[in-house]
DNA sequence: TCGATACGAGACGGTTCCGTATCGTAACGG
DNA sequence: CCGTTACGATACGGAACCGTCTCGTATCGA
């Protein structure tokens, strides 16, 4: 028993600088930016979730791999902290009217769906969402429920306003509103969403329809 | 050299009978169906792709490596065959309108879903697509293309018969039509598809628009 | 019957990665 | 100055898997 002296903390998640002020040599900031980025880096470079080890991470961000395990158990705690990481708060909604409302959170979806890291850890976590149920939870926490809970929050103030049908289940409403810019995000990597008009065509096709006169 | 001598065919895919007949033990159909199976059951069981290794295929299939290595050379053209093996054609379309088709096709896409296996492939394919241009490559082109293109074709029709807006793109007007589908499939795994229903409901609120009148 | 090929099983060397431990050095508190 | 902790680098044992090869056996054509 060497290490069962050294109390280590099983620290999880990056430096939290609370705690008790450490004694010794603090931790290096640098070193978790290097390590942020480097992952950020891989994923924007194309490299698949198989091949992303802690050393292929540790060598991109010239860190040792006793640095990382020093601040995560595991990859997967890792990833768990980058998913956390990279997602940003959902943009406030002012818009006078449920209709500028709703161009704007797809509006939001679409400019995430421009930045290549966002669009990896989406195909990633689909992939690996039955045989890893903690990446699966946190991006569902993260990500998925946020922008469903602002969607329907959004719907459900046109219904009750009485400017969308009500003879429609809520939750069909929601996808028929958000289905298409997400079909544009994951599954055609293709198409394009520079255009920053196309929420609102989106979103006047669905609540006009797409029948001719 | 000792295997030199033995000119093995490098025999891409799974047993092709015409070929010269060949002279000694021929290959084992059971074989092969065994492994075809080993590799859905362990895609229902929810096994990630990264773990869905030869090793892992060939003992759940009862069977030996050298049996898997003497139809594919490697993991990888396994598996773009089983993606070519599970994805059946698309329903003839004879409905009386292109509304009927539109309805006939995303109820396609809906049982497609219920799949487990199918869903498993989309979703594994998504997240392996930039790291594993073959696969992506096989998918597109025995899954998603067909797909688009028949909806094109059914959109076509429907705006040069008059009855679909002609002021929208026709991708646009695809997207609209089939996002809502293909979110319940892909994104959300706790979305029903059960009710035969559901595609009549997305096309008429998608053809008749969202907003109250 | 005999040569050829396939079969299941598994040994084999090689590779990659894991997570830990150990260097010598560097940065903090007392 | 000294104890403590972090740093980058790297060695280590263990695990999993790759793709090849070799067993003994089974099944075909000639």
């Amino acid at each position: 028993m060497t290490s069962a002296d050294t109390p280590l903390k099983p620290c999880h998640g990056p430096a939290t600088e609370q705690d008790a002020p450490r004694r010794g040599r603090p931790r290096s900031e640098a070193a978790e930016h290097a390590i942020f980025g480097a992952v950020e880096k891989l994923m924007e470079d194309g490299v698949g979730l198989a091949e992303l080890s802690i050393e292929r991470i540790a060598a991109e961000a010239g860190v040792g791999k006793a640095t990382i395990y020093r601040r995560w158990p595991n990859k997967e705690a890792l990833l768990v902290d980058v998913v956390d990481r990279l997602e940003e708060p959902m943009p406030p909604l002012a818009g006078p009217t449920y209709r500028d409302d709703l161009i704007s959170a797809v509006d939001y979806m679409r400019r995430r769906g421009l930045i290549k890291r966002s669009r990896w850890i989406v195909k990633s976590a689909l992939g690996q969402m039955n045989s890893w149920p903690e990446l699966k939870q946190t991006y569902h926490e993260r990500v998925v429920r946020p922008r469903r809970e602002l969607i329907r929050q959004i719907v459900r103030r046109g219904v009750e306003a009485g400017e969308l049908r009500s003879d429609l289940d809520v939750e069909l409403l929601c996808e028929m509103l958000i289905g298409p810019i997400l079909l544009r995000t994951v599954l055609w990597d293709d198409a394009p969403l520079e255009d920053p008009d196309l929420p609102r065509q989106m979103i006047d096709a669905a609540l006009d329809g797409l029948a001719a006169r």
